[in-house]
DNA sequence: ATCAACCTTAGAGCATACTCTAAGGTTGTT
DNA sequence: AACAACCTTAGAGTATGCTCTAAGGTTGAT
């Protein structure tokens, strides 16, 4: 598919694909078949992490570290205990934003019940 | 306390507590007593907002929905039931930032065990 | 009185992650 | 052929959240 259509499919903007392909986080293929143009190809694989992206990005994670996940996902530039290691290190930074998070509700939950009892 | 004494009991610089200042997270006060110059003083208050800003960032909160949740706590800006209501919608927003990075945590794991199993 | 170590404001500079514009070429329909 | 609706690259512009610099004033120890 073109780059409109999976535009489309995926909800970002063509732009915002564009700017995902020149961070390495996609990558398009030309048609050798097709010479008028220079159009670029995308395929299912290609929308699938977009919507990768997509979630990794709500988490809180920025595109370099997208795109180390990535790495350890779909390229063979990591040995197998490198990809590990990478993914290991993701798990843990999740662990400690969901830690972060649980102690702000808890934060937040103090705070309401100061308000709702006119402590404040 | 002067910012400078602010910076090191909070950790965090006087550029970036100069920063909050104009932002409206943080407000220091002028003593009246002093002619001789124009300092800015600081209670511990202040050093209690910075740690929860510290944390409130931490969680992906941004500087204004910092500003509101300042607002909910610390000033009589608004009534009681919209102080809870922002409250309610903040303690909304954690829980959803919970689902993905759960979500988010399922896919990794899943990652990691194809690679374990050398499915990729 | 001089010096380091503070303080102030105003504004410039930087990294991240988009977001948009310009200028030019292609495709498909009428 | 002409037109809308695509495609490309290069680069400018924007929002957020800092981070730093300049220029000038104050404080406190020697």
């Amino acid at each position: 598919m073109l780059i409109n259509e999976l535009s489309k499919k995926s909800g970002i903007s063509t732009h915002t694909i564009r700017f995902y392909e020149k961070s390495g986080l996609i990558k398009g293929y030309r048609k050798e078949s097709v010479t008028s143009n220079n159009y670029y190809h995308f395929d299912e694989e290609t929308l699938e992490r977009l919507e990768m992206i997509s979630e990794a990005k709500s988490v809180g994670f920025t595109i370099s570290e997208i795109a180390q996940l990535i790495d350890a996902w779909y390229s063979n530039k990591f040995s197998k205990k490198q990809k590990l290691a990478i993914l290991d290190e993701k798990l843990l930074a999740l662990e400690q934003k969901l830690k972060e998070i649980r102690q702000m509700k808890k934060l937040i939950t103090e705070f309401k019940n100061d308000v709702l009892e006119d402590r404040c």
